[in-house]
DNA sequence: CGCCTTATCCTCGTATGACGAGCATATTAG
DNA sequence: CTAATATGCTCGTCATACGAGGATAAGGCG
């Protein structure tokens, strides 16, 4: 019985050449002795399922460089013909994408800016793309991981205010239905990148925020981001903790959003509204060094924030806090407010102990990496790797020979 | 080899099992044909697993009652020698306990009144509960599982409006420190409770609210609390939707659970704030039918609850948000005001479906369901059963022979 | 240079979990 | 009484994983 006729959900077929794959993408290059170590597997357990994911096209080894006595040992190796995803991020201005082995290295990295920020033009090249990718890579292309500086709800985007677009259909990318598409808000999958290879790694739970237009951000659980319903869950800037009387373009009214980016400072400093309240907050911040009033209105946004993330913090009981985007120069300008206003907002008992807010270790790449992560997971998953090992052993060894 | 000595983490050991006594805690009662088609068994498995239990006391089948054609079934059972948890729940005037199944049927359940609310005197009583218990179960008790109205920082309660109390250590109720103690907040597990057996069973991501004092809830995650690093989370009436200038108890300014409840209304009507305001809170309610100032203020503190139930839709993206305590009257009682305040507290684009809003299932007995549930999970885990299988195999069956 | 120490790898026997096919069994419907 | 139906049981097979013991490939040292 070469092909296994699909088992019962729950059985644990795939379980550890699963685990094998998660640790060769947290810990790249790793030896086959440390991998052993760290999974609890033992000498011969370890043999077989190297022997088996190597037989499955999953994995290569090498001979690792000697150190110390005893026998050599192995460095495991993505196999060269083995599975890829394709993670690419949509932005403002540009758009990247990557392929990414499971060992978690991206590949043929490239950034492009947007012909036309239309949504058909920027679909149509990321279409392209991966029809590309398809081409080059065949059946070892397994995902599409896409991340995307918007809401998103379900497979579609239903809100982009940095892009200008309304309501988006992405499903459309994948020319292949069979081949999956993930798609994720650029914020959630930062949180992702920081909790599983970025400032929070040691964090259970952990919240991660930027503010960039608005804010956003996720809560992560051991490396999982909450999601929600539809995968629109993390729309931080969208809880009214500000003014009730102030429109947020959302729909509702005193978004935290307002409070927190380039449009507070404008408000704080009497300007009109800017078009590009990033870009806006930037300059103000660059400013703040020499300029009173320019610090005097990062330090009311300050504020806001830090009592938004204490909120947070009554709310979530993270074990830390990471901040990205313009949130650390916004703390940095202001650090005594913030801390002061971080505090005030904590519940009595949380301040023996308050959470640490801490930088996120990833810039710009947060979002492209987290994406990368969660087609990793994917791919890597059991059933995935159910299907994989399917494709690669029962259907006449490679070519398209006729079954005899 | 007849004890296993500890597999790896991660080994699908009573994986099985641990699926079968969940689905007999979900649908008590079951037949075993039921439950072969629920798991996908094959009808030689089921026979296996099942037999595989009862020998270790962990079910036992009867004779089904007959229903058309076909070879008769039989019904799961709790064993009568099986595991069982101790589930309380400590409340403002009283508290109660059950012992429960692996089946989730309460046995033994009592009330009791506090004989005085010292913390020291009602955890006399319960640390007595515990050893009776022990005495009668011997090791068929696994786990001790307590609800708490107040909020839980791993295993101590640092704060109880309600009860009264400043910060106490709850670790010290069970004697022997082998059995294992979990302690929950009673928002949370009220929420658990409407996630498996609830309002909320078919929502993947569920969001429960509950009025009070205050308003406490939870997320839950295909029943699964999310609970934050030490058990804390879900103090959502301590996000500052509120207006700053009030300060809270709990030490921060401008919390929600200022908003909506006694102490709300009784503001609204310009009156002293009430010394219990969930008594209180009920009298304005029930006031509101014949008294228009009195629904006036009901209306207001509905918007509150409506306005921040729309924001925290926002940020998690609910399948589905259940509601309880005081907060079914509040929206009954001013129906049109709530709807409208939730509507236009959501992002436009959630307008179109909106998350429906239900009174929660259960009712006062939500809590003490959920710590059940929570216990269960604990004793019916994986590494619980193994634990269980061991102590029942190896060791000179039954009494305390000496090892010959 | 050869032996010892160290670290790792490999082989083999065995336990356990789970599937699938075929047959056995217990009931109702006619 | 027989057919239809639903379920249970036995047995052969496969896959995952453990454990013990021996094999192997280095460095260290006399």
């Amino acid at each position: 019985m070469a092909s296994p006729s699909r088992q019962r959900a729950g059985a644990a077929r795939y379980h550890t050449a699963s685990q094998v794959l998660a640790v060769m993408s947290r810990r790249p290059g790793i030896t086959r002795a440390e991998l052993a170590r760290e999974l609890h597997l033992t000498s011969g357990f370890a043999t077989e399922i190297t022997a088996r994911m190597r037989e499955l096209r999953l994995l290569t080894e090498a001979a690792a460089p000697v150190r110390g006595r005893g026998r050599p040992t192995t460095v495991l190796q993505p196999h060269p013909e083995g599975p890829v995803v394709l993670a690419a991020e949509l932005r403002q201005e540009d758009w990247q994408h990557a392929v990414v082995t499971v060992d978690g290295q991206p590949h043929d990295v490239r950034r492009q800016a947007h012909r036309s920020r239309r949504p058909a033009t920027v679909l149509a090249a990321v279409r392209q793309t991966v029809a590309q990718a398809r081409s080059r890579y065949g059946d070892r292309l397994r995902a599409v991981s896409l991340a995307v500086a918007g809401t998103v709800h379900d497979r579609r985007l239903v809100q982009a205010a940095t892009l200008g677009w309304g309501a988006v259909d992405l499903s459309t990318i994948t020319v292949d239905p069979s081949l999956p598409l993930l798609v994720g808000n650029d914020a959630t999958l930062a949180g992702v990148a920081e909790a599983r290879t970025g400032a929070a790694t040691t964090a259970g739970t952990a919240l991660h925020l930027i503010v960039e237009v608005g804010i956003g951000g996720t809560l992560t659980i051991d490396g999982t981001p909450v999601t929600g319903a539809h995968g629109a869950a993390g729309e931080y800037g969208h809880l009214p903790l500000g003014d009730r009387r102030r429109h947020c373009p959302c729909g509702a009214r005193g978004c935290w959003d307002l409070d927190v980016d380039g449009r507070a400072l404008a408000r704080h400093l009497g300007e009109p509204a800017p078009a590009d309240p990033r870009t806006y907050a930037r300059q103000i911040l660059d400013r703040a060094a020499d300029d009173a009033r320019a610090r005097q209105a990062v330090t009311a946004v300050a504020q806001a924030l830090a009592t938004g993330i204490a909120g947070l913090t009554n709310m979530h009981d993270p074990h830390l806090v990471t901040l990205g985007g313009l949130g650390p120069a916004i703390r940095h300008t202001a650090p005594a407010a913030f801390e002061g206003a971080y505090t005030d907002g904590l519940m009595a008992f949380h301040r023996a102990q308050p959470p640490p807010v801490v930088d996120a270790a990833h810039g710009d790449d947060g979002p492209l990496r987290g994406a990368a992560i969660i087609g990793l997971d994917h791919i890597t998953s059991e059933p995935a790797l159910a299907d994989w090992a399917l494709a690669r052993r029962s259907p006449s060894r490679r070519a398209g020979y006729p079954p005899a």
